[in-house]
DNA sequence: TAAAATGTACTAACTAGTGAGTATGTCAAG
DNA sequence: CTTGACATACTCACTAGTTAGTACATTTTA
């Protein structure tokens, strides 16, 4: 009556569907979405491939499913910060922060909307989920700027979504683009003196711009 | 002695080489490596599967043709900038433009890039061609750079290659990104209204950030 | 006439997707 | 409280279609 019944199976469809999940996210952001293999990612994951089938129906399916799970995973970020109470400057200084930790700790997000953007956004387009993203990040780089300008710290009257790109393209190109930038350039983004530096540059750039000129 | 020998076959190396590399960095540019099919690229050329192989001895032989040639491209352009003559601010402004407008019009360029990087730039690495880019450019910053601060424009002692970075980020992400951030935020990055915006304000911010501070 | 260039037709391997059946949990009726 | 019916969760083995790559024959060029 000791040891018996091991090999008995355990239905558990919720972390069978983020085993899968979790799994393919690693798969499909380091090959794409043509180069990543179904069968590579059944034979990871504690499961069949029969069940990714199950679950998510078709490659793409899973694959939408992967971009949806980390879209999800930025929304939350977004809305948690409390910036209201800062002062100007030091509130986009946050959000800039924020935004360059939250690119730098998460390759695998970036990896992913590049592959989208390979492919056009198509896959994005077809979900609501993250088209009707909550893009509360714009609201908050407007209110920012708005009372930069009352206080009289920012003088230039900017589009708060060209300043979220100016933000996001540094940040995100120094993750997306680190291979071929190191490659030719032979520096290694990933040190944290460098990292360091870019920080502090690009707050301070971003400032500075909005110091600068009137308009 | 009219009409005849239609169906002879002409011999044109270079033209067939030229014109596989023409379909297939479209190909590759679209659908990615692994996505890009070389049955695809094969019809919509003037030849056959069996002259790709000839050529160019696999698909990713084929694929690392592609890239070379596209790189070569920039670096002839970068080379052709004579901006020494210029008063630092306007050099730098001329040179960001002609950043900002290459990106513009070679997306091929830019997703290639992006590809690479999915694949950690792996053959870039195995290509000397790419990898012993001259990389004139950052020279070329260093000097306008210096010339700036000697003639006290430039406040800012920044490195070259961290300017180089600020602006390449914001052109490359503008095409790189393009479709999710246009998804997101429906905006359509392409307007020449905006596009004008935007190339105004990367030189801004490059240009004040390196008027703010001392260091 | 030899070497380079090209066309045709094929194959071996891979890969997304499925057919058909089994195990597990739950809930209602006896 | 237990039996059995049903839905969900799951396994294993298979297939149809695709795709990179090639064998072999032929034509062009020098």
């Amino acid at each position: 009556m000791a040891a018996k019944r091991q090999n008995t199976r355990k239905n558990d469809p919720q972390r069978t569907q983020e085993d899968i999940l979790e799994v393919a996210t690693e798969e499909f952001s380091t090959n794409g979405l043509a180069g990543g293999r179904v069968d590579a990612i059944a034979e990871k994951t504690r499961t069949s491939k029969r069940m990714i089938y199950y679950y998510f129906g078709s490659k793409e399916g899973l694959y939408l499913s992967v971009l949806e799970r980390a879209y999800r995973k930025i929304r939350t970020l977004e809305a948690d910060l409390q910036l209201s109470n800062l002062p100007p400057e030091q509130a986009l200084r946050t959000l800039i922060f924020t935004t360059f930790e939250h690119d730098e700790t998460n390759p695998d997000f970036v990896r992913l909307v590049s592959i989208e953007n390979i492919h056009h956004a198509a896959h994005m387009l077809r979900s609501d989920a993250i088209r009707d993203l909550n893009v509360s990040i714009i609201e908050t780089i407007a209110a920012i700027l708005d009372r930069g300008i009352a206080d009289g710290v920012f003088t230039r009257r900017a589009d708060p979504m060209d300043v979220h790109m100016l933000i996001s393209a540094f940040c995100f190109f120094r993750v997306s683009n680190r291979y071929t930038f190191g490659t030719i350039f032979r520096r290694d983004l990933s040190e944290p003196e460098t990292m360091q530096r870019h920080k502090g540059m690009i707050a301070d750039a971003v400032i500075s711009y909005l110091q600068s000129g009137a308009a």
